[in-house]
DNA sequence: AATGAATGAGCTTTCATTCAT
DNA sequence: TATGAATGAAAGCTCATTCAT
């Protein structure tokens, strides 16, 4: 395969300029730090049953202070969402802008989601997927626009995919099958296993391509 | 396409023999109405969010008369599960016994999955999969037991078709990106949209199947 | 020592005759085996502790059908209370009867205490002394003029004993400090143990009246 | 008598040094409110018939702060009945380092019971005495070390006093009736009335000693 | 008499949030 | 910023009592 894979490098790059234009927190910050923590135990434990106590044991304060730095759990979890869709959208976009052909494009987004779902600090990913309700109304329609951009992104990759005969399932429907099987994945996907994150990805495209694995 | 699909009538008739032998508890009883209540109210809000208030005043008693028929909302939560996924072992059994062809048992199975988790009366098998972590450890274990039995089924079949050569993927593997397209559904299918169970079925079979739809 | 004890015969014939006036219940009627089965556990967990699924459950009945024969908990508290006093004011009386000697009479009155707060049958002793609290305001003083009775036999007996200078201690306060050892023997006296009943009567008798005992 | 009984500064002070040494709480803190307030409204209405929220009014506060300071109302009880037993524990051996005829040991720890239980701050002893059965298992076996080293101090105490010839009845026995003789007292002593505790200490002293008081 | 479903007030406890220090 | 005591609404659950059958 001829797909260009997104550098370490690059990827530090692309979380500094996010940081810098103030689309997400520093990690090292205390704010930082307050959202990887609330990113692990939200997906652990679920956003009801992580009381705001756990959360500032977990990361050596007073549940009272907590609250110096965000206004409510609710905002906490506002917060891991949004910046895990933001910090993903521009990982994506230029995971596509290394690669033309469309099988390592749709690749590309398959590790991509894959590996915010499934890495050690990708616990944010799952809050996205299965933390869904936990948001209140006004937040999840805040939340909807960026998800919005975000899946433009795999629509697009799927519409050139149809237009070239490599998929037989309308696009947006195929998306969702996909979504699904992706995000389950964090039911039972073992970092440390025999399966690597990247031969899951060729099964899911093999899946969804329709095509025998090469 | 050569398959057999259960008759209302068949689907009746096995509902009642689990009835009559004391697996789940009849539907119109006081036990089943409160049953049935739960499983949707839980799937709409979550386990946690659902209030054994909101319980209660959804089936018209006051919130201490739930504890006449269940000892803990964890008993309830753990009933609804159960009842579902015994119901759903027989009802694909049942599927299975009428067709031969592996295409046919397989369309069987996704139907039968994706029918339990999205007509009227499928809340529960949503509770199943997402309010998982709601059931306490000891439930957990207990659960996973009638889990196993449910998804050896689904492997069966996947073995058939293997040798079969109708998939390229791995069984377990195919089975866990089919469990997460199918549960996934749960959150767009409109069942009054334009897309039947049936088309939705085919299309995951055609992805499972890895080959076009015919 | 010159002690006449009450026989079985004239114990049997004295719950007999408070049967028959009506004061007491038969003890194999349904009610009283429900008084028994209070008394019992009253004794045991306290009379807040058991619930009259408790009480419903040891005599084998629904916790509803409790309140066709006792129109309330407190009412079964009342009555556990007031049979204690009634026999054991005619069985103090008997005794005094059969009995002219002071020591003798007194001894008797001790040994009479004793049996009911700690022979099998004697649980509803125990509820009397410790479960007071227990019985509202208004049965409170209903009873206190049957305990008032009760006590006029126990002072009329130490005047007589400080008549004679066996004691030193004023009647009144004395009768406080045997209350309080006798009542206290529920918490320690063991009826299968090597100390027997009469023994520990002997004890208290001989502190009580201030000489060795011979 | 030659008894030489503890001055105020002596008991202000081993309080103090108990406080010191982190055994029990400062009277005046929160914490050392709320025990004050337990153990009196325990005393008065029992541990069951006092809820959380008599306990919070009573010290002015909402009931759900209460579990800031205790994480439940049994461990309320629990730090009760421990801080009184080792307070008592620390006088008794006080005053029997201040004594050393028997008599005035013994009644020195007659004295020191009495007051603990019947004295404006020792509603905490009569929780000991008549709540018993409030803690649960776990707390009663770990309070009864406490207890054993307790009654320690009266059972040498009165093993002197039989040396002596001074009484007749078995000490282990003595110390039993003893202790319902001073523990019922509750029920009927005013601390305003015309009986002095030391009158009755001497009285409860006479009866044990079997011999006319002096 | 007995059942058992239902009541409804009240229980202990939880928890996000506030605020004086 | 951080603390920690306090808030107060709401949670799950208990239980004496009622009542149609």
């Amino acid at each position: 395969m001829s797909f260009i894979a997104l550098s370490a490098q690059q990827t530090a790059e692309l979380s500094q300029q996010l940081i810098d234009q103030g689309l997400i927190v520093a990690p090292e910050s205390a704010k930082g730090r307050l959202l990887k923590s609330a990113a692990r135990l939200f997906r652990t434990n679920g956003y009801e049953r992580t009381t705001v106590r756990d959360l500032a044991k977990d990361i050596g304060i007073q549940s009272g202070s907590l609250f110096h730095h965000y206004p409510s759990k609710q905002e906490i979890l506002r917060s891991v969402v949004e910046e895990t869709i933001l910090l993903n959208i521009e990982t994506m976009k230029l995971s596509l802008s290394l690669n033309q052909d469309v099988r390592d494009r749709l690749y590309g987004l398959i590790l991509c989601e894959l590996q915010s779902i499934l890495v050690d600090n990708g616990a944010e990913m799952a809050v996205l997927v299965y933390e869904w309700r936990g948001l209140n109304d006004e937040n999840q329609s805040e939340i909807l626009k960026l998800r919005d951009e975000y899946e433009r992104l795999w629509i697009d990759v799927l519409e050139e995919a149809r237009e070239q005969n490599l998929i037989v399932i309308p696009p947006a429907m195929l998306r969702r099958l996909l979504t699904g099987s992706i995000s389950w994945s964090i039911n039972w996907f073992k970092p440390d296993g025999d399966l690597s994150l990247e031969a899951l990805a060729e099964m899911i495209l093999s899946m969804a391509l329709n095509t025998s694995k090469p």
